[in-house]
DNA sequence: CGCCATCTTGAGGTCTATCAATTTCAGTGG
DNA sequence: CCACTGAAATTGATAGACCTCAAGATGGCG
């Protein structure tokens, strides 16, 4: 069986493409490479004007400081295309790391020009970046306003609504030390907080793999919204006439 | 002097536009309305597909908690399309508030369509989200990773170079609360931190403006790169568009 | 077995939130 | 002209969250 594109299945979500259409973003997933875990495929401060397709595995946007800390930027699941966000600058900003070993498809910034000049593609890839700025916004408020506990809950609830991890069990392979670095807390903590939801009954972990025992209550515990995950059915082109709400004054 | 629009400033910061896509552009700037400091112009929760330019003044999208928290997810000046983010989402997620007696042009969502029919603007739109993106990612590492002084130094040096305020004396015309929601400070800590910036000489503040005394000083303590901010092209109002940016050809 | 990375657990210190009191100032009305 | 009011800013005291340093524990891998 044929391995269906996983970008064409995430832009599917967001617009109905023609087949030209769907066979030019195939064309990003031409070229799969296989990368080691801890491999930096984009350094910051180069001019590297590459982006990839995450096929398999975690790969992340890291930045490092000066005082050797760092943050994690972003967090890449496969069907995601990585670097977009570095599309402005003509310097790499940060560094583009596999967490895993990963498989990932370079290809040239020109590609995304040929994409937007099909306008069903131009908005796909527009709502695929307002989704993106949904993620970003939401650890916004989760780094800023949640104390460790529910920051990790919200955290892990956001990351089985990401895995399509109905159950609740999923697969997390990233150290405590990345986590950190994501959520803004060291690793210490990290530990911590982990323990305590584990003695809260709310979480399994073991061998990199994870359960949520009571998904409503970690919900509860966080404040978790899929909200700002879901994508909608499918947006305004092909949907039977959505009624307009009428403008507030 | 004509007014020239905001938007088109801005856009022409990331691609070369045509006299049609300039004319597309100022369509959006039609309908200029005046709406008072704390007026919500669109409630979470509602279904208004209608999206807003700034003009004149201070707003932002403001999201609530139910003991009474909120956090400021993102802040808007002149020249910025608002609720963008919102797009891919049926129901709106977060307030879109005033924070100030404020100029905006709502506009129907179906324009951004028409906006991604043509390749450049489409562009250009693409770089507009993702230099927001920056600004996103960049609020993350201060508040995730950075301590209370010097991520209102890191705040404060963001704001200067986005209002294109060269001699570092702008308006900030926030309250210390608002300025805690976007910084996850509590309005006290506000106070006391810029308390001690004044007191080592590196902020004057005084009726709503402030004077960046040391901007280098700023920069140092804060770790502050402008690379996430500074635009392909040129420094903002002053210069007519270079085509440095990723203009499809 | 020893080595290394990761995770766990403890103790002490720092930073920030919270509560509360005070000050400032613009607006209002007597 | 002066008291009154309410929003915003300042300042002090206390408590709690989290960080850092440090010492084990665990487990893969040579």
């Amino acid at each position: 069986m044929p391995i269906v594109s996983c970008i064409v299945d995430r832009f599917t979500q967001f617009a109905v493409l023609g087949a030209e259409e769907i066979a030019l973003l195939s064309e990003l997933e031409l070229d799969p490479r296989s990368y080691a875990a801890g491999t930096v495929l984009c350094k910051a401060g180069s001019t590297a004007t590459q982006l990839f397709t995450l096929v398999k595995g975690w790969a992340g946007i890291v930045r490092h400081f000066a005082d050797g800390r760092r943050q994690v930027l972003d967090l890449y699941l496969p069907g995601q295309i990585m670097r977009l966000r570095e599309l402005g600058s003509e310097q790499a900003q940060s560094d583009l790391l596999a967490f895993t070993d990963i498989v990932a498809c370079p290809f040239p910034r020109e590609r995304i020009d040929e994409l937007l000049a099909r306008p069903r593609l131009a908005g796909a890839l527009l709502l695929t970046l307002t989704a993106e700025q949904g993620l970003l916004t939401e650890r916004i408020t989760n780094v800023a306003r949640r104390p460790a506990l529910e920051r990790m809950a919200h955290f892990l609830l956001e990351l089985r609504t990401r895995l399509g991890a109905e159950t609740g069990a999923f697969e997390l392979p990233l150290t405590q030390d990345v986590i950190g670095d994501m959520l803004g807390l060291s690793s210490v903590h990290v530990s911590r907080t982990l323990g305590r939801l584990r003695r809260l009954g709310l979480v399994h972990m073991a061998d990199g793999q994870v359960r949520l025992l009571d998904i409503g209550a970690l919900e509860t515990l966080s404040g978790f919204q899929v909200g700002y995950l879901s994508r909608p059915g499918l947006p305004a082109q092909t949907a039977p006439a959505t009624p307009v709400a009428a403008a507030p004054q």
